[in-house]
DNA sequence: GAGTGGTCTAGACCACGCC
DNA sequence: GCGTGGTCTAGACCACTCA
């Protein structure tokens, strides 16, 4: 028998699901009643055609609605897995001016603790600043910029990367150009310089990666990232550091806490 | 022809990408190039399958590598087109100390003004509480929550779902009991009652939506959502209310500003 | 080497949109 | 009514993983 017979190919219609569809949920339902847990093997491609009587296409495409909502990754020759999330907490502005406001009140768990965080890469040149850099550093016509990438790594996993941009009139020969900061890190040469940084703007975005983010930071299908734009401004409010960050959404849970 | 010609399958193999790959590829480029801009229509199944000789499960699946990146969406029954991009900038914290930090140094576009915002579904119930309030609200064991669900809509548009939980002890018989809250809304209400929020905490993460979030947004595949998990503080210290927010991620960029 | 997911072909019927 | 994307079948070869 070809194409529908009779039954399937209805997706529009209410309370009907298209077979991939129904497929998805019975096997979602699996996953979310704990049936099926953290790094569990899912049935595959096969599994799926036998017990359900399908074609290859519509086990995968069943598949697919797992893994591109994020609660399955696809490992080439092993199988289908249920996704893991183990988040680190990122904190923005941590000060608050009473004990007891924002402390102990975490909703999402996050085990920070314990684990390294370090770059793998870093790469430094000057060059002319992108767009980006002339907005938030308010350059002038002909500024040059100096630019720092580097990939964080979390036990051996890539979690961000992240690109820094610097007027070069100010940091050009300092170890802000090194690849090793020294103590202290950026922050602490900047404020040796007397740019210190005193505030912050962060402008925050969730998008799918391109494929460049993709490679870099080693995500499966269905994997969102988040982009922070963070601008560092000294105590006199000109801008000192634009720091352009692209994180893997599943390892992240980001905190802000403010006052009214 | 069948299965592999001797040049496709090669999916692994260094510098070699998929038939569909390539087409994508190509398409993307359309896009970035700005040869293609907002709500312009891509090449179809059929003309992709002609253009490059490919089965239409080949053709499609290129088209589905745009979708999910978030850069086409397609529209049933009339064809595919580029994604268009127009957001809300949303501020946590906004106070800073000083002029000239953080006020027009905006690095991504938002046109927020002019724009309505309201909400177009509003329930409100009394509950015992799910896991995460009785966590964010300090609960003890028997204590109930009031629940306010809305939906907001821009512009027709939805683009944020939330649900805010009460001690139902604090606010039973007020009117953040109505549907209509009054002038100031609820947080007038709260003052009113001598627990105006003073401080605020934000939990910040990034997903792909659940099938109940995709509909409730009318969101398109590939696009993820931000879930907001906010919590105020009174000037005590005591919780009084949590905030769950989920947010269309194309429709927000998300904006703190705060102190070193 | 057996089993897995990844890619691809060549067909088919359907619901939907738009003119 | 025609073109669009959405679903589905029945096959095939490939690269990869793991015992």
């Amino acid at each position: 028998m070809h194409g529908s017979d009779g039954e399937s190919g209805r997706g529009g219609q209410e309370g009907r699901l298209p077979v991939y569809r129904r497929i998805a949920e019975e096997l979602r339902a699996t996953v979310t009643s704990g049936q099926l847990r953290d790094g569990d093997q899912l049935p595959g491609e096969n599994a799926l055609m036998e017990r359900y009587g399908v074609a290859r296409a519509t086990a995968r495409q069943a598949l697919r609605v797992l893994i591109d909502e994020g609660l399955a990754v696809a490992r080439r020759g092993s199988g289908v897995y249920v996704r893991q999330f183990r988040p680190l907490r990122r904190h923005g502005s941590r000060r608050l001016a009473r004990a007891g406001w924002g402390s102990g009140t975490a909703i999402w768990d996050a085990d920070t603790n314990g684990r390294t965080y370090a770059p793998d890469q870093v790469t430094i040149v000057e060059q002319d600043p992108p767009e980006a850099a002339v907005r938030a550093l308010r350059l002038d016509p002909g500024d040059r910029v100096l630019v720092r990438r580097r990939r964080y790594l979390v036990e051996g996993r890539p979690v961000q990367l992240a690109i820094s941009y610097y007027p070069a009139g100010l940091v050009a020969g300092t170890r802000i150009a090194d690849a090793d900061t020294g103590p202290g890190g950026v922050y602490a040469r900047l404020a040796e310089l007397g740019h210190a940084p005193a505030a912050f703007t962060e402008e925050l975005r969730a998008r799918m990666p391109s494929p460049e983010e993709r490679d870099g930071l080693d995500l499966p299908d269905g994997n969102p990232v988040i982009a922070v734009m963070r601008t560092a401004f000294g105590e006199d409010g000109a801008p000192v550091e634009l720091n352009e960050m692209v994180l893997d959404a599943a390892s992240y849970i980001l905190q802000y806490d403010f006052l009214a």
